[in-house]
RNA sequence: GUGGGCGUAGCUCAACUGGCAGAGCGCCAGACUGUGGCUCUGGUGGUUGGGGGUUCAAGUCCCCUCGCCCACCCCA
């Protein structure tokens, strides 16, 4: 019986796992400047978690959720996304707010993969939560910058745009509603579905782009409150030398987000372009039972990251390979072999006997930097022999003398 | 969920209108009597994704199915 792996999941291994954590180390570092904790929450939810905050007409939830009954009849949603989970867990643990938190996790949904999509992939994100202040925006902005650089991505670019709060966003709602109304037959199938459903999204569609060209903004609806949050959220990114354009039609797929969205894509992607994406979310603390809280973050993909970095691994020729020449000194070469990991130096050996060339073989296609010889002659001399695989040197070493040859390579 | 492309050795791919399943690379070994890479020589390697059908004969044609890739939808 042969197994292969779930649709649109993935074995991460050798380089792209090596090429993973370095990301996270970096993450990691970049966040705790900013003064950010890192948090792990569930891989499954109660699925009424994310009906409520991501939003229940999303696709996100309304088709792309994996959602099972446990064995006590409770249902349980595989998250999605890592909003909900860290809002849920900053009220149920009672962390003191304002806070910010990140997250580096797999997320899950039921789509059907294509480049840069999976259905099982990793998601690094970032909440900070407490402040009304447009300089939390910024700073989703400026952090995001810094993750670009520390991931090696070049060619990225921030697109941007504001929902407005609920009042203005019912206002524009009606607007859009009005103007569409009188296009309605000429619209595609699907925008007309949409009408009804959720018409923001009719803006994102590609079919009917040119016959809805002079849609209303939703910038020119904005109240007096949310017009001078954008604008000084503008401010501070032109101050900064971030640059940005204005999308008008960048709503975003998930319910609560108010005022400030973006998208940070990338022309290295194909037709999944957006790196990352977030904006604001002041109502949902409420929404999920907790206090009315303002809140803004973003989630970054990291498959996509991986796709558009220019980042290589460092070529590291640090190991040290162990061989022997005979059956007898396996056990030997073994303790030596345990003896060096000890020293925490980063060593490997065969277990199957095998001839002293093919041994070699072995140490030369692993990249040894150094082999190390146990051999009857070496063995009655009281020490090994050393190869330096690059530059093709033997030496004799006295067995008590190898810890310190290794100490400075 | 919808469309298009593709599944042949570990990998990259050949095999005309149906006619004995192949090459390169890799892997293993020898040339080199305790020593890697380079070179040469030999060897290993397959239920042609799976199932069914047509045929004297199917990698090739037909149907079903699974998977991968790309796009739509949507998103990270």
């Amino acid at each position: 019986m042969k197994f292969q792996r779930i649709k649109g999941t993935r074995d991460i291994y050798g380089k792209e796992y090596e090429i993973l954590m370095e990301f996270y180390q970096r993450a990691k570092k970049t966040m705790d400047k900013f003064g950010y904790s890192f948090i792990i929450t569930p891989t499954f939810e109660d699925v009424n978690l994310f009906i409520h905050s991501t939003g229940e007409t999303t696709d996100i939830v309304e088709k792309e959720m994996y959602v099972f009954e446990d064995k006590g009849g409770r249902k349980v949603a595989l998250r999605p996304e890592g909003t909900p989970s860290v809002l849920r867990a900053i009220l149920e643990n009672d962390i003191e707010i304002p806070c910010k938190v990140a997250y580096f996790a797999n997320m899950f949904r039921h789509e059907k993969p294509q480049k840069g999509r999976f259905r099982e992939f990793y998601q690094l994100g970032v909440e900070y939560i407490g402040y009304i202040d447009p300089l939390v925006d910024f700073e989703m902005f400026l952090i995001i910058r810094e993750l670009m650089d520390i991931f090696e991505v070049k060619n990225y670019y921030f697109e941007v745009n504001s929902m407005g709060c609920i009042d203005d966003r019912k206002r524009y709602k009606e607007e859009l509603k009005n103007y569409l109304s009188e296009k309605l037959e000429v619209l595609c199938n699907d925008c007309k579905r949409r009408f009804q459903r959720n018409p923001l999204r009719i803006l994102d569609c590609k079919i009917d782009a040119e016959k809805i060209k002079d849609f209303p903004r939703i910038t020119e609806f904005l109240c007096d409150g949310c017009a001078e949050h954008f604008e000084k959220l503008k401010m501070y990114l032109n101050k900064n030398n971030i640059k940005f354009s204005i999308n008008p039609k960048l709503v975003r797929g998930i319910d609560y987000y108010t005022k400030t969205v973006f998208e940070v894509k990338s022309g290295r992607l194909g037709a999944q372009d957006a790196l990352g994406g977030g904006g604001r979310y002041d109502g949902l603390m409420k929404i999920i039972g907790g206090p009315d809280t303002p809140a803004c973050g973003f989630a970054m993909g990291m498959e996509r990251i991986m796709l558009a970095s220019e980042y290589k691994l460092p070529y590291e020729k640090d190991l040290i390979f162990i061989v022997y020449t005979s059956p007898e000194l396996k056990e030997k070469a073994y303790n030596l072999y345990l003896f060096l990991t000890k020293e925490t130096l980063k060593c490997d050996i065969v277990l199957d006997t095998k001839s002293l060339k093919s041994q070699m073989r072995r140490a030369n296609k692993k990249g040894a930097k150094y082999v190390v010889i146990l051999g009857e002659e070496e063995e009655k001399m009281g020490g090994y022999k050393i190869k330096d695989m690059e530059k093709g040197e033997e030496k004799f070493i006295k067995k008590e003398n190898l810890p310190d040859y290794f100490k400075n390579i």
